[in-house]
DNA sequence: AAGATTAGATTATGAAAATAATCTTAAGTC
DNA sequence: GACTTAAGATTATTTTCATAATCTAATCTT
């Protein structure tokens, strides 16, 4: 049946973010439309009224965690003193973060199935990238070490979550942590 | 038709080579059993003659995957009188690397899909990358110090396939290249 | 309030997927 | 050389997938 304007609109918005959600856990190709709108308790059917095919979702969905990515490192930032590059280190490199897949962080989650899905998806990585190197420097930071500690943290996070052993997980961790 | 114990044994191998190889360019969910076979000049039909299912091959490819990149990490270091950790930071932050992924690096390939993969998967990576650590710190080299060094590889690596833009992309390599 | 519009449900459609069963023919074995 | 076996081909079977067409009931518009 039909619904009214504002909550199609949020429906959608549920829709995004369920997928956001579901290919960081899953990858683009471990989840369907169909699965994915049964996620939000709707149908398969609707989903073609609201996005042009799959493709498209995936493009919205990848914009849609990396800018929930940048919210939550602003955030981080926000709350404490300390230099920003240290901050969020801190919060990036635990073992919370090595479980929690579908709501962590995106380019370890899904950056290296990126360059499969075409230009939109890959537009929005390289422009959330440019912002969290911009996060991580500060405003007097060196744009080139922000870059090594961004590609860092990130081939640690995927490293950890590939060995099965915690142990190994945790060295990982450690090493990224320690100042060059 | 039939063929040869010794022919049979070259096709199971060029099957897990290919694969090693297409998963490695299209992900583990990227390509199926047919493809695969096809890949190699053989139907689908004699797959499962060979391979209990399509996880035990992914298993297998993995293994080589890693494998073939070991060996080729070893020559490159044996070719050289540099330090380990630099001979190969030279050979893995290329432009080449990034459009490469068939034959490149497996854990910038695959490792963010290892979690999903079951433990034998994870197994092999843990145990490639103590390997791969032990080979980037060299005789005397520094554990902790080789495995941030290969974070940042692999991060950077992913990153700047992910990314559309080269020069975004060579940033990384860049700012990945320098000593800390 | 009547009519037009549309979000979502139902129900195809068609392709690709994994796996299984059977068939064929040549390799091993005795 | 006859017999057995097994690699790979053919051909189902069953799922799952993306996408499309139609239906329905409710919202918007006038």
């Amino acid at each position: 049946m039909r619904v009214s304007r504002e909550v199609a609109e949020e429906n959608r918005k549920k829709v995004v973010s369920a997928a956001s959600h579901l290919f960081r856990e899953h990858g683009y190709d471990g989840i369907g439309v169909a699965n994915l709108m049964k996620a939000v308790g709707l149908t398969h059917g609707g989903f073609y009224k609201q996005f042009q095919d799959k493709a498209a979702l995936v493009a919205e969905a990848t914009e849609a965690a990396l800018a929930e990515n940048r919210k939550k490192w602003e955030d981080v930032i926000a709350a404490s003193d300390d230099a920003p590059g240290e901050v969020i280190a801190r919060s990036y490199l635990t073992p919370l973060h090595i479980e929690n897949r579908s709501d962590g962080c995106c380019y370890a989650a899904l950056a290296a199935e990126a360059p499969r899905q075409g230009g939109k998806v890959q537009e929005a990585f390289a422009e959330a990238l440019e912002a969290s190197v911009d996060l991580l420097a500060g405003p007097d930071g060196n744009r080139n070490e922000a870059m090594r500690q961004l590609s860092t943290m990130v081939g640690a996070l995927i490293l950890a979550r590939a060995v099965g052993s915690e142990a190994l997980a945790q060295d990982l961790l450690d090493a990224a942590k320690q100042k060059p």
